[in-house]
DNA sequence: TTGCTAGTTGGCTATATTGCCAAATAGCAA
DNA sequence: TTGCTATTTGGCAATATAGCCAACTAGCAA
């Protein structure tokens, strides 16, 4: 039955909601090279710096990335070294789409 | 630079997107067992016909699963086996949130 | 044809998300 | 103290999402 495995399916869809925006993916990525503070990512992504933070907010709360503030700084750092395997998937789901769409081509041009 | 790895970061956060949705995660692991028509989803979800029917055409338009037409019927097929280990980096997240909980259980109690 | 079942689509409302600006907070240094 | 930098938070408007009902389409059978 649904109603048993539901709040174990909405804490799961909450960690992939979170994770399913392009500039919360980027800082991803960017974590899983080193630390980065606030002002770093700011530069890197180019949004307003509360954008910045609240998508970094949203990554602590769905408990992807850990703070840790230094001096007037606040440097982010993964928390789940896993996430770059789990991406390989999502990756095979986007070359499937590339490979699909190129078949579709062929079949137009001949 | 942000704006090189954007297109694809986007394409990326499409599909977690669609999987971000606790029936959508539901619809997933059900068609890990078997194909599944509409029908039989919407009466293990128990949301509306068109609810359910929405929910596959996003699965669908995000490229994790296709649909097969037979009488008046219309089975959905996973298309992305790997989707099963994929969920093991969320899980570790999950977990590591409960133990995080309990541990502060712990302060709080003792 | 009519009638029934299965599914999709349009339209609507309620709610959530995004991203900006402005204001508030915190650390550090003069 | 004041001033500067780094960050978070509140508020707002624009947009997206979710889920219902109603209407429409398609297959099948009488």
């Amino acid at each position: 039955m649904y109603s048993k495995r539901k709040k174990h399916l909405e804490a799961r869809a909450k960690v992939l909601k979170a994770l399913a925006h392009p500039s919360r993916l980027f800082i991803i990525e960017e974590l899983e090279k080193a630390e980065r503070c606030v002002c770093e990512l700011t530069e890197m992504i180019g949004a307003d710096v509360s954008t910045v933070s609240k998508h970094l907010s949203v990554l602590k709360q769905a408990g992807l990335v850990i703070d840790d503030k230094r001096g007037n700084q606040v440097f982010y750092q993964l928390r789940m070294p896993c996430i770059l395997n789990f991406f390989s998937c999502v990756e095979s789901v986007l070359e499937a789409q590339l490979r699909e769409q190129a078949a579709l081509l062929e079949t137009v041009h001949s």
